[in-house]
DNA sequence: TGAGCAAATCTGATCGTTCAAATACCGCGG
DNA sequence: CCGCGGTATTTGAACGATCAGATTTGCTCA
């Protein structure tokens, strides 16, 4: 039995009133009188009826979707936040009643080929962008296009441009660190990335800020490339000089994962013996109870298709990016009583 | 500057031809004579049309579009592969010139509210599902509304049911069994899931298969759940049973990391003292340099995209299910000169 | 030269919705 | 009882593409 086709002249039949009378009953129900209004409503009810988005979109020239660009490559690190930040999205879609569409253009000539071809076609009317670096093409092809979006990330060397969301690092890492301190371990180490990364440096940032204000002086750091084995190795060192009692703060849950096997080689038990924060509560930071600081995707997608909505709705941009701030997970990493 | 809309008429216009002209240009070039042909072309290359995807799908009542459902629960090992698949599917659907609109309907009342919406909106017209599990009410529901749809993952309990895909999880581990004998390991251990999963099984018996195939008689096995540390402990029997030069098969990742785990608490050092192998080549099987075995999901996307095509076009359902070999990526856990 | 025919191209109608403008409706004062 | 102002509802047109059928073009052969 297919799902009936139900068109709104079916509907203004069935209730004896015109298609613009249907129309309105959704669109502007104000306008009509309370028991049409009803008698209509019960009608769509009864028969199921939807608009046809189609049609809707032939006549508004809009097609309440929005483009979300899904690259294959890309490390592990950052697939375990797409992929949350994805579901998320399509999860507020509906509440911006509008739907997500993904699309990968490997293979193609120009990184904005695809989105040039999403809206040529006019599949979307805008795009949530992700993974936005300094020299990116594709905030000044959309801006220059007349296209709405919203960069979920900075745009790195772009303050004109503020449609942007992204997670507070250093918020993140000043909740994990004043964490550490809260349940007792002595001294906070850091294990970061290499100094130049604008993430990395945030983040540090916020292990510092906590550290200084709860009246401590820095603990050791070291850092470390984002590879198991640099990161396992740098730990080990770095938990020596913190010494049992001690708690290491780190800029990604894999640095915290080499902090953690470190820890196991030389046969102490994180939480315990040393205790560890990473950040992004990845799959892994299940795995092995490692506390981490986990982004609010949910939060940040809402926002970001509020952003593009108003855009389209002709408002202006925003003052100024706006920042939020993950939460903490605790786990067993971080409970000296393990 | 907006990307400007523009429509078939434009085109024909400029072209000095028809509307009709046009869109046969596109549609069905050999109803054009060479030169009009040519000189259409030329003029929409030159102005950059696209067919209206809006206008299209009003005409057709098609709208080139599948869905494809996010949830946001769901294990971190299936969203390690949930992730790549729906980047393979967004990869792939240029191919079958449709786009993918993912959605998900957290907080439904049914699990088929969200397909019901999509398709009495005329958002999709068919669906690519993953996730089937016993009972699953989706695919009677897509049947009895005549709705496509094809499945990443068999429908268990409906042989009736063969539009899906699924990976063959005893090939998978017939190779990686093979492989470790290749390589030199001497004996081969397992470790698996409890039995009675149905994937579990299977994968144990690819293990056996090539075990005995090879003329050998199976190595020790053992059982864990889907839990690091777990995994961990029935690997540290279990490694001490195959001993030094000996390899476990695992029936994933995460319990192959448990058998690394294992092997470095020991002071094994894994790949060689002893072998390891899981399935799924999840991000932290390349973090820990963990042989395992690839999911075929680009393979799998593009038959179930040409599954739902065909179903479109009025064709028939496919005689039986497609199972697709996976592929065997090695790392440093099977190499004995590590 | 013109009839006959096939191939090439064009016009009309349609998909389902919504805006704008036109019409029907209603109560009230003259 | 008519006309007026205002509201409630209806009709016409349009969004852009494509199918079906009409029309034109081009060619062959009597």
């Amino acid at each position: 039995m297919t799902v009936s086709r139900v068109t709104i002249r079916h509907v203004a039949e069935a209730a004896g009133v015109s298609r613009q009378t249907v129309s309105n009953a959704l669109v502007h129900p104000e306008r009509l009188k309370a028991p049409t209004l009803e008698k209509v409503q019960s009608v769509i009810a009864e028969l199921g009826y939807r608009p046809s988005s189609a049609a809707q979109s032939l006549r508004s020239q809009r097609t309440g979707a929005v483009g979300f660009e899904l690259l294959a490559i890309g490390s592990a690190n950052r697939n375990e936040i797409i992929y949350p930040f994805t579901v998320a999205l399509s999860e507020m879609a509906i509440g911006h009643n509008c739907h997500v569409v993904t699309f990968s253009a490997a293979g193609a000539q120009s990184p904005t080929e695809g989105y040039e071809d999403m809206i040529r076609a006019q599949v979307v009317d805008a795009f949530i962008i992700a993974d936005t670096h300094k020299g990116d093409p594709r905030p000044a092809w959309l801006d220059k296009a007349g296209v709405p979006y919203a960069a979920f990330g900075r745009v790195w060397g772009r303050p004109d441009i503020t449609s942007w969301a992204d997670v507070d690092g250093a918020a993140g890492l000043r909740d994990a660190t004043n964490h550490l301190f809260a349940v007792g371990y002595a001294q906070g180490g850091y294990l970061g990335w290499p100094f130049g990364s604008s993430i990395g440096d945030e983040r540090r940032r916020g292990w510092i800020e906590a550290t200084t204000a709860s009246g401590r002086s820095l603990g050791p750091e070291a850092q470390a490339e984002q590879d198991l084995d640099a990161a396992t190795d740098a730990a080990y060192d770095l938990i020596e000089q913190v010494g049992r009692g001690g708690a290491i703060a780190c800029a990604s849950d894999l640095l915290a994962m080499g902090v953690e096997r470190a820890a196991r080689r030389r046969g102490w038990v994180p939480g315990r013996d040393v205790g560890m924060t990473g950040i992004d509560d990845s799959s892994y930071a299940g795995m092995l109870k490692l506390t981490s600081v986990s982004q609010p995707v949910t939060t940040i997608a809402d926002y970001l298709l509020g952003l593009v909505h108003k855009r389209l709705e002709g408002g202006p941009p925003p003052e100024s990016g706006a920042l939020f701030r993950p939460a903490l997970v605790t786990r067993a990493s971080s409970d000296p009583n393990t």
